[in-house]
DNA sequence: ACGACCCATTGACAAACATCAATCGGTTGG
DNA sequence: CCAACCGATTGATGTTTGTCAATGGGTCGT
């Protein structure tokens, strides 16, 4: 109970007085990565991705999660469009990584999840 | 160029022989608040209550942001859901502020935005 | 008591989303 | 060449989401 947070007073009819200070972020551009992280398919993806050593084959999610193929390949797909991870063709397999090369803001959001 | 990343062999029609190490983390819960950090408005939100000193008035969010008040008190709604931010009414006004108390995971991500 | 004010709730609606079945394209083994 | 296989794309469907207009519910000054 330290610290009980005085509230600053309004002036009726006068809203407001206060300037809110909103930090000048790309506010959009991490709401979009945001939603790309927000749905637990994909955020168990992206966790897997960052604990794995090797790329992952997309049969391995297929293999792990309990969702039809192309349910799967839309949510990796909408990874690859935030810039999360990176795809790579070899021979029938398409193996995926986190993209190695983030932009620091998104790159301390992946690592602050889990 | 250092390291060219090798990529596993997979076998034809054994699809998978990996067991993919998924993370078990509670993926719904982090995923719920990452759904609601994920829109701009709610993380421009988020973003000016971390910075702000003293709680801000809903007023203050509604001369900030171009969008109706129903639409405000929507995504704030939101964010409480979330857990993400508290509410104090005094008299007509009602202030937030962020959660002084958050699990660590979610912390760790509020921590990580901007 | 009354009106003005702040905020929440409801209803409605278009847009976005998650999911699956069906299909298609490229690659490989036989 | 053909069949099998991996993965992406398309189409369809039910759900969720962001937004506003209209309204409701407290609270305060007069």
């Amino acid at each position: 109970m330290a610290k009980l947070a005085v509230l600053p007073e309004r002036e009726r009819g006068v809203c407001c007085a206060v300037e809110l200070e909103v930090p000048d972020v790309r506010a959009a551009e991490i709401a979009d990565v945001l939603k790309a992280l927000a749905d637990p398919t994909r955020l168990q993806m992206v966790l897997a991705l960052r604990a794995a050593k090797e790329p992952v084959c997309i049969c391995d999610f297929t293999a792990t999660f309990d969702l039809s193929q192309p349910t799967i390949s839309h949510h990796v797909a909408k990874l690859r469009e935030a810039g999360l991870v990176e795809a790579t063709r070899r021979g029938i397999w398409t193996y995926y990584r986190l993209a190695p090369h983030l932009p620091a803001p998104v790159r301390r959001i992946v690592e602050a999840l889990g």
